[in-house]
RNA sequence: GCGGGGGUCUCAUAGCCUGGUCAAUUGAACUGGCUUCAGGAGCCAGUGGCUUAGUGCCUUCGUGGGUUCGAAUCCCACCCUCCGCACCA
């Protein structure tokens, strides 16, 4: 790939903009100023999207003698309007549409809306509320008071409308190129979308995609619903745990259940934690009498347990008593310790101060808090505990816990923070490392991680141990209440651990293409990784599931292939079909070609010809042909976006309807910080395309990043896009003066380079690296322009063929970045088309001519020399006479051919040799330091 | 814990796969100058060090080793850092 060569034509680096803001903000008389001076980019939007839409320039038709080409970007969340971050990720969709739109394919691009799940119908019951922080987050985008009291009064699909509208406004406004005639919003206010999603659940699960299983999660018991990260007001990133409950009986056959995560632990087991100062709960589970925490009996009986409470008992009662180890026999009693919470698991707990920090430690103090033991008269019972060792770990003593808590320098209870990494770090190196001693029956000499598995299996198995699941830390929901963890019955689930699926979709992994290719790596990875997804939920907005009308599609599940609705909506929406003539038969018809149009025609209802139609702008539309989406969504939505289409068009002749390329990218950082509410550096996209325009922001933005990592939205560039684009604008009104009709070196030269440069441009076009696109298209374009302008006396001596042919090239080498300029500059020079429907500029090789790239670059470089030599030599210009000397003919005559234009350095005079001419004047002997690429240099 | 990505000259970025043409791309920022009513406009020059009539040399691409005639680029170790881990859009 041909870079620009060092030596650039003189490099032009645009005076800095310190206050990008104030221009933004001034004052009435400056303004004026601006408008007389400077072309406001702004004010031809309005006329270019209006003519756009009246020329129906972006409606994608079928058009069999053309190509298809779909673009689509995911459809966004209508719980707000448009933000920057969201901006980045659509204006690259845009861009690339636009670019294969001037490319010559039939592109699609259409845009529905998403508002499946909870968010909004969480968001509105906040309002209801009286929640602050939700009017706040909704002001954000500049709403009023009388918009946040509809939001409240007329509920979440009136919010979801909202902000629905917001959105078209605003993509409209940034100059998208949506078919907006396929524009549509999920369930439930499209129901012949939801039907399209009951006809996808139906195809999958008649190819056993979707099984029912169970499974736990962690719950909201005031929502009754599971508690996603994002509905979390604490507790982000818990997620759940199964502890072992040991069963250890008192005389009266009375449960003491321990929850553990060391079951293994159970031979070294000396004594029974209770907190004495807490109260406890006699409760029946599963038919045996057990002794737990009150919150431990809610808890159980949302894990498949029955549970009935019996009577309240204060754990002060149960101190000193006695009860058997399940599997040693031995007699343990019950002590009191302050560490027992019992709102974690049982609330009741197993010692082994061997080998736990915190039963060590716990032992200790309680050994020297006579007055406790005096207390409950434990004296003698507490004298006779002893720790018992049972697993032997290199680097550590007999009592590991000792260690650890000596090594950490724990001195009671009250040092949890020491005490967790000291808990943490044993039960690792145990783990891991361990062997079980003597002491464990026939478990010893295994190794820890091995002996917890058999010895859990037995443990269960022998009714001897059941088990709890809880959260790895506290987790409240947003509505405040503290949530815990249910096993969800009957859950449907996508079977995405199916590996002949995973097999299918590495398949469709392997035949797209990834921009950037390092993208498929982490595709290849997911699939890999990802195991059953529950595809249901009990609550929030969505697509009821066609066979178990009690759950609904779960948001993720259903938008999945949804951008083959695309290619129905038009049909749809302007003929208003109905959802119920829709049919699973019907889909299948469209989508498969698979039966007889006449009879499902009859069967249906729907008429022959939008039936035909319907088939036919799908077969013509689809596949996908480029998806793009932020980097977050890889390992869920895209993933599963692969997953779906391999299962639903599964037949070998329905794989041209696979999707063929994903473009990633990553999330949007403002000035170098994380975008976030908090910080005050949320952008609505709207606010922006006030301030600087729609073509600024979107080449801002786009040009900003190209690979993965995070994008940034810096206002201090902006000026650098816009002073360029002012230049194109300064010479587009210039043009005219370029009458020469006679082909000059510098003229084959410009030709050769925008050749050279349409090629390197459209290369990154394809890519989708618009960065380079933009370095390429733009700026290089631009200085080869401003550079040929220095060479032609500001154009008094351009070629105008070639000028125009530059001049042509670079708008359309800039149009799908900054269509409005594009367009605007487009009209200026005298078209009468559409630039956004131009074709695409073509790089012709044979226009490229390697000689007069490398000679113009000689000549550039002596220049550079030239100048270099006058300074050093402390030569003034106008004083002197300058002497070159060259090697070669060929660098002769192309200086020759340019005399006029060294005239603009100054010099008095200017005078040129060949090295062989024996006549020429060179006192200092000069010459012989000429090679080509190097002409010599003399100063007098 | 599991998995993925990074550390380049003031900042941000390119280069690394396919070693040399890399003191290293591009955009900003900064310094000086010009144009001169003014400028947030435009233009020129400079921005690792030393040096020079357009040059040459030295030291640089997280740290430390190694391979090689030669490494920002390949190998090994280490340090630092960012991100995802699900029922949620």
């Amino acid at each position: 790939m041909a870079k620009p060569k060092a030596r650039k034509p003189a490099k032009r680096s645009p005076k800095p903009t310190k206050h990008t803001k104030a221009k933004h903000r001034t004052s009435k008389p400056k303004v004026q100023k601006q408008a007389r001076e400077q072309i406001d980019l702004k004010q031809f939007e309005d006329k270019w999207q209006s003519q756009w839409q009246k020329a129906k320039l972006f409606e994608a038709n079928v058009d069999k003698k053309r190509p298809s080409f779909m673009v689509t970007v995911p459809y966004p969340y209508v719980n707000g309007a448009p933000h920057i971050g969201a901006g980045f990720t659509f204006i690259r969709g845009d861009v690339y549409a636009r670019y294969k739109r001037m490319r010559g394919f039939n592109v699609l691009y259409a845009q529905g809306f998403h508002a499946t799940g909870e968010p909004i119908v969480g968001a509105v019951k906040r309002l209801q509320s009286g929640d602050q922080s939700q009017v706040a987050a909704f002001k954000m985008y500049g709403i009023s008071d009388a918009d946040i009291r509809a939001f409240a009064e007329k509920g979440p699909e009136y919010v979801a409308k909202f902000w629905k509208k917001r959105w078209m406004e605003d993509l409209a406004g940034a100059g998208f190129s949506i078919d907006w005639r396929r524009t549509f919003i999920t369930t439930p206010m499209t129901p012949t979308y939801s039907r399209f999603v009951e006809w996808q659940y139906n195809t999958l699960r008649k190819r056993g995609y979707v099984t029912q299983g169970t499974h736990p999660v962690i719950w909201c018991p005031s929502c009754l619903s599971p508690t996603g990260d994002h509905d979390r007001l604490d507790g982000v990133g818990e997620s759940t745990m199964e502890y072992t409950v040991v069963k250890f009986k008192l005389a009266d056959g009375e449960v003491l259940p321990c929850a553990t995560l060391r079951p293994e632990t159970v031979y070294g087991v000396t004594n029974i934690w209770v907190n004495p100062d807490a109260e406890y709960v006699r409760a029946e589970i599963d038919g045996e009498h057990w002794i737990i925490g009150p919150a431990a009996a809610k808890k159980l009986a949302d894990q498949l347990k029955t549970v009935k409470v019996l009577e309240k008992i204060m754990g002060s009662e149960l101190v000193g008593k006695s009860c058997d180890n399940p599997v040693t026999k031995a007699k343990l009693p019950v002590l009191p310790a302050s560490l027992c919470d019992v709102n974690v698991a049982t609330g009741v707990v197993m010692s082994v101060p061997s080998h736990a920090p915190y039963d060590w430690i716990g032992l200790q103090d309680l050994k020297k808090d006579k007055q406790t033991m005096h207390r409950y008269n434990i004296e003698s019972v507490v004298a006779d505990v002893e720790p018992i060792s049972i697993i032997k770990t290199e680097g550590f003593g007999e009592h590991p816990a000792k260690d650890a808590c000596e090594r950490l320098g724990v001195q009671s209870q009250r040092d949890t923070e020491k005490l967790e990494k000291a808990t943490e770090l044993l039960y690792k190196k145990e783990f891991h490392t361990g062997v079980c001693n003597d002491k464990c029956g026939p478990y010893a000499d295994l190794k820890v991680a091995e002996a917890k598995q058999k010895i859990t299996k037995h443990l269960v198995e022998e009714g001897l141990a059941s088990s709890m699941w809880e959260t790895t830390a506290p987790v409240v929901c947003r509505c405040k209440t503290r949530c815990h963890v249910k096993i969800l019955e009957n859950q449907w689930f996508l079977k995405f651990s199916d590996p002949a699926w995973k097999a299918r979709a590495k398949e469709c992994i392997k035949r797209m293409t990834f921009y950037p290719e390092d993208a498929r790596q982490q595709f290849e990875n997911t699939v890999d990784w990802l195991e059953d997804k529950a595809c249901t939920r009990h609550s929030g907005m969505g697509t009821p599931l066609p066979w178990d009308k009690s759950w609904i599609v779960e948001t993720l599940s259903d938008s999945t292939i949804y951008m083959a609705y695309y290619t129905l909506a038009r049909i749809i929406n302007e003929r208003k079909l109905q959802p119920e003539q829709l049919t699973d038969e019907v889909f299948d018809y469209i989508f498969f070609g698979v039966g007889e149009p006449a009879k499902l025609s009859k069967a249906s209802g729907l008429d022959k010809a939008s039936l035909e139609g319907l088939h036919e702008e799908f077969d013509y539309f689809y596949p996908v042909g480029f998806r793009n989406s932020g980097k977050d969504l890889v390992q869920n939505h895209l993933t599963f976006f692969i997953f779906h289409h391999v299962a639903i068009w599964d037949k070998p002749e329905l794989k041209k309807f696979w999707p063929r390329s994903i473009g990633v990218n990553g999330y949007v950082n403002v000035a170098g910080e994380k975008m976030s509410k908090s910080k005050g550096n949320f952008i609505p996209l709207r606010d922006l395309l006030a301030k600087f325009g729609a073509d600024l922001v979107r080449i801002n933005i786009v040009a900003s990043n190209e690979n993965m990592d995070d994008a940034d939205w810096r206002e201090d560039s902006i000026p650098t896009y816009e002073s360029r684009l002012r230049y194109l604008f300064a010479l587009a009104a210039k043009l005219k003066k370029a009458k020469r009709t006679s082909m000059k070196p510098v003229d084959r030269y410009l030709e050769s380079r925008v050749h050279d440069l349409i090629k390197t441009a459209t290369e990154h076009y394809e890519h989708t690296r618009f960065r380079s696109a933009t370095q390429y298209g733009l700026f290089a374009m631009t200085n080869e322009l401003k550079w040929y302008a220095d060479r032609t006396g500001d154009l008094k001596d351009a070629n105008k063929k070639v000028l125009m042919e530059a001049f042509e090239t670079i708008v359309k080498l800039i149009a799908p970045l900054t269509p409005h300029a594009a367009e605007e500059l487009w009209h200026m020079i005298g078209n009468k088309t559409f630039v956004s429907t131009e074709s695409w500029p073509q790089a012709d090789e044979k226009k490229i001519d390697r000689n007069a790239l490398q000679l113009e670059d000689i000549y550039r470089k002596t220049m550079e020399d030239v100048k270099q030599v006058a300074k050093l030599a402390g030569k003034d210009v106008a004083s002197s006479k300058l002497y070159l000397y060259f090697a070669t003919d060929k660098e002769a005559d192309y200086f020759r051919e340019s005399a006029e234009d060294l005239k603009t350095l100054g010099f008095k005079k200017v005078e040129m040799f060949k090295v062989a001419d024996t006549k020429k004047h060179d006192p200092q002997d000069k010459a012989k330091r000429a090679k080509f690429g190097r002409p010599a240099i003399y100063l007098e």
